[in-house]
DNA sequence: CAATAGATCATCT
DNA sequence: GATGATCTATTGC
């Protein structure tokens, strides 16, 4: 913890969810997830677009699972997948517009120890490096679904110092829908996404 | 190494 | 009743 003063980094507004889905996935790169002592750094994220998307949940419309995303930007969607993963996704656009962000893999940064117990594997790379890792690593499960990320111990921060990034883009993974569309992005060369 | 099978359940048809 | 924005262990070259 006394190498982390994550506390002092400035929360991401409102505002900066509230534009289209694809900039905001793109724009999260290198922010950083911060819920309780743990904090990692986004490395890897995609984009799913509502209506249009296919290969978006909320493509289906609205149901009680997908109620999030028609909300305000700026909430955490947290869905359980598989019978034994959760994902955090990110909600953008404005409300009515389902646009969401997935994160998909996380740099740690603080709590490492506490991400190493909850995960039961050591090598840092392998904490955070896959969309349902990262829920495990951070302590996020469903009861965190809806969530405001501008306030409380759940948050998304910039770093007052952001180091200089290379942005690859590439199609999204896992998906059997509009499965070609470059909605994928992640930082160029980081040891922490879920594939090389 | 790469490929695949199994785990396991909320959600929606 | 089928499906799924995954992970891990295991099998097979």
């Amino acid at each position: 913890m006394a190498e982390c003063s994550i506390r002092d980094y400035r929360i991401l507004p409102r505002a900066f969810y509230n534009r289209p889905t694809r900039v905001v996935a793109r724009d999260l790169l290198g922010k950083v997830i911060v819920h309780g002592d743990a904090a990692g750094r986004i490395v890897e994220t995609e984009a799913y677009l509502g209506l249009k998307d296919a290969a978006a949940h909320a493509s289906r419309g609205l149901t009680p699972r997908t109620k999030v995303l028609f909300g305000p930007p700026g909430h955490a969607y947290v869905y359980f997948i598989y019978g034994m993963h959760c994902c955090l996704n990110l909600v953008a656009e404005a409300e009515g517009s389902p646009g969401c962000v997935l994160i998909r893999a996380l740099e740690p940064l603080c709590g490492l120890d506490d991400m190493r117990r909850r995960r039961g594997v050591e090598r840092i790379e392998a904490l955070a490096s896959g969309p349902g890792k990262l829920t495990v690593a951070m302590g996020i499960g469903l009861a965190l679904n809806g969530a405001d990320v501008t306030a409380g111990e759940f948050t998304v921060r910039e770093c007052p110092t952001p180091e200089p990034v290379t942005i690859a883009t590439g199609p999204r993974i896992g998906i059997t829908k509009a499965a070609h569309w470059p909605l994928r992005f992640w930082l160029k060369g980081s040891r922490f996404v879920s594939r090389a």
